[in-house]
Parts: C-alpha cells; structure tokens; sequence
DNA sequence: ACTGAAAAACAAGGGTT
DNA sequence: AACCCTTGTTTTTCAGT
C-alpha cells in the first residue's frame, strides 16, 4: 500500500498488460515488454507484495447472469449522533459492506455525503433494497436514485 | 453476450471464485467447487465463449501509481443538433472513449444526462481536463463535480 | 538485474464410465 | 457430464553472466 513504489518504465508496461490480460502467462507478458518469463515473474510478485497490484478479477457481463438494472444512489446521513457510542457515518459505513447490492460506495464532497453503485436483478430488487434496506437504516437522511440507462464506457484500467 | 445463459450453481459458485481470484489454476477453483481441474476448464471455456466472462484484469492501487484523485462528473448535454451530421450525445459518446482519465461513464436517468469516474494524478490535471477538453467539447452544456473523499467500497464482484 | 536450463506444477485434450 | 490419464506448456527455482 505505498504511495510511492517507484516504479520503473517497464514496471507500468507489465501493468498496463496484465489490466486486460490477467491470465497472460509470465511468457506472453515477457513478450510484450522485451524480458524473460523469469524476470517478468519477480517483477509481477514485487509489485504484489508492495501492494501495487491489489487482486486479479474475472469481469463479468451483469445482463448475462441477471442483474440487468444498475443505479446510483446519492445518500445524506442524519448530522446528529444520536447513540454515544459511534456516529451515524460509521455506523454506514460499516453496513454498506455487508450489502451485497453496493458494489461501489464513496464519500464524496458536495450536498450528498455518498455515492453508492448497487446492481440488482430488476427494479423489485432495487425498490426492496431502498425501501427496507437502505432508508430503515438509522443513519440515512435520505437518498435520491439515479438508473443507469446506457453503459458508455467501463474500464478498470488506470491510466497509465 | 446472451442474456440467459442458464447458469447452473457451479457455474455460479465458480464465477464467485474467479471474480476475487481470477488467476487461480484451475485445480485449485476445481477444489473450492468440488470439481476436477478439466471440468473447471472446460466450464470456464464455455463462460468465457457465452460472454459470462468478458475478460480477466489486474486491479491496481491508484494511489501506489501516482493517481490520487478521482471524482465523479455529472454531465449534462446539449439538446439541440447544431450539425446534420450526428447528435451531440454520438459526439460525446465517441469521445468520452477516447479520453483516458475517463474510467466509467453512464447515461443516467435523471436531470444530469451522463455520469463520469475521472481518474487523475492530482487537481492540476482534474482541472486541466476540466477546462481544456470536457467543457471545451461542443455537445458539453454544463458539469458539476463530487470529488471523493474516500473509498468506503469498491468491489468489481457481482452479487451473486 | 537479467538470462537460461532444469524440475515441478499445470493446462488441455481424448478415451472411459 | 464428469473423471482420469497422457502429452505439451508454464511456472518457479537456481546457477551463471
């Protein structure tokens, strides 16, 4: 998790590779920027264990395993502590990582304190999700939905 | 990219492996599955052919690069064609996938017409990217900006 | 630091139940 | 549809440059 791991030119080509090639072989990867499968191999497990390279994830198509509505959801939390023992923003932040719904939650400045992604499998779900979910729970002001229509463009590459 | 794919509990239970462990070896997703390795194999192929699995990435820590900054962009368009050629929305669309810092963009319901995730080293880029490309494009009414405080959750897996 | 060779582990296809 | 077995490939370690 350092911010700064200095890495080199080669380093950033064996990332921008493995953003959309994870499963590239140690050879495939060497190829791509001119070293041995050997040296790709320590320069791969460095940046792991410095924290650089977080996990490798199986992107999935939503629609294809039936989860065709996806929203953004703003949420304002209540200003006051109203237990003594932890705030409001605590107390959500803890709960948004026990919904499954919430792939994506930000605080964030401006009026709205987070930004949640939820994707669910059809707007049943979602209006269970917001109506006994999300506005029961003590910490949430309230909350405005905004559904995601057209998918431009989803990348999990960095610009590098 | 079929939208049922009549996924079977295996099939489902190894998508949940590969999304958080997308370079495991096949035996190994085989033993979390209680399956052999060539099954696996031969499963994963199929989900791969069917659009389920649309690619395999490394997920990076954006701070550990040098990308300290992201904010989310609300967009509003212009509603008139001013050209004959395209609509402002084709115009936009077209470019938002050539700009890098743009990571995500959906259009939304709602007042704002798109949401972008911009990915940036730090404010002078943001800025930048603001004034000299975003609001400088002809199809770009107006933008209201949420910079993000902190990540609370940020998971590329699906509830399955 | 990188390479190349060698051993161990893994992938991928075919035959069998 | 799944398993086992076999062959070719990949990973991983290590001595050498």
């Amino acid at each position: 998790m350092n911010t700064d791991s200095h890495l080199d030119a080669i380093d950033t080509r064996i990332i921008r590779v493995l953003q959309t090639h994870a499963r590239a072989t140690f050879d495939e990867v060497g190829e791509q920027v001119g070293l041995s499968a050997s040296t790709v191999l320590r320069r791969i497990k460095r940046l792991e264990e410095a924290g650089v390279i977080t996990r490798y994830a199986a992107i999935i198509n939503a629609e294809a395993v039936g989860l065709g509505l996806t929203a953004y959801l703003n949420v304002r939390l209540e200003k006051h502590t109203t237990s003594h023992k932890r705030s409001p923003m605590d107390a959500f932040r803890a709960s948004v990582l026990t919904w499954p719904e919430v792939v994506e939650c930000s605080s964030l400045t401006g009026e709205m304190d987070y930004l949640l992604r939820v994707v669910v499998r059809d707007m049943a779900h979602y209006s269970r999700f917001v109506m006994d979910t999300l506005l029961r729970h003590p910490s949430v002001q309230d909350c405005k939905t905004s559904f995601v229509l057209d998918r431009v463009k989803h990348t999990t590459a960095l610009p590098l």
